[in-house]
DNA sequence: TCATTAACTTGACTCATTCCAGAAAAGACG
DNA sequence: CGTCTTTTCTGGAATGAGTCAAGTTAATGA
């Protein structure tokens, strides 16, 4: 688990002010994988104290423009954020229950950039959903 | 392009009453690939004059629960819908214009379902989504 | 044709996210 | 260390896609 100091120095990295929010929302992602906007005000206050939810949200935002986090947003979910970057891995969402977990690209380095057909596009990042039932839910579903 | 019967068939095969929003969503869908639900609202009110927007929402959700219309939204873009479904595709999409097109998968039969790490969950799609630049803006960059 | 039940209308409402303007703090430089 | 400039934070209001609820209308099937 990285400490304030690692969270500082990646804020200077990325040429970014260091600020008490902006280290408590870096803790926070890295904390609580995949945690919405909502979940991560709370641990920043419980941390800080009072943070404005607008605070939180520029922090994010500057974060995620900045690399240091990624923006998730699966169908029917808000938006959710994860400290792991730079490395190519995908995400599995359980459709009963909306549980996410990290999944590693199934083929190598630069996985599923082949489309069969690219009308022309220029293509620099695959993104892929597994959808599914988690191990809780499926579970839960053949005891019933 | 499929007839209004063609669609009242649909419609009665998924045991779904026959109705004249419902006929014009379709269709607006067909002929709309990829619109927002904004945009087909317009488009039914064209065909059939005054609806409710209620209607159309409850419409798009009826028909994508009976598997008739497919729903994708990408990440900061609002709900689009298509009417391809039951074929394994995937979808382009452009970070400048938004603009999105078809892509048939790459790799076969039922593709990228291979996650190399499931953690448990038992995963029944693989959704994937390409970013990249669409020729026309790609065209527009080299150009400025 | 009539009864049943699903679908549509209207209008208010929710909730994540964004916008705005002023106050505060951080970093740079002498 | 103190001032200046820039960026960030605060608080509150606004936006907008989407949903809820109650009542009316219309499709279906006997």
């Amino acid at each position: 688990m990285p400490t304030a100091s690692d969270f500082e120095r990646m804020l200077r990295g990325a040429s970014l002010r260091v600020t008490a929010p902006r280290i408590a929302v870096l803790s926070a992602v890295h904390t609580h994988p995949h945690a919405d906007t909502d979940s991560i005000i709370g641990v920043v206050r419980q941390n800080l104290g009072a943070v404005s939810h607008q605070a939180v949200y520029d922090v994010l935002r500057a974060l995620t423009g900045a690399g240091l986090l990624r923006r998730i947003e699966p169908q029917g979910s808000v938006a959710r954020y994860e400290a792991r970057v730079g490395d190519n891995h995908h995400h599995v969402v359980c459709r009963s229950c909306g549980a996410i977990a990290d999944v590693d690209c199934a083929v190598g380095h630069a996985p599923c950039m082949d489309a069969s057909d690219d009308h022309g596009f220029v293509i620099d990042e695959a993104e892929v959903i597994y959808w599914g039932t988690c191990p809780v839910c499926t579970t839960a579903a053949k005891s019933s």
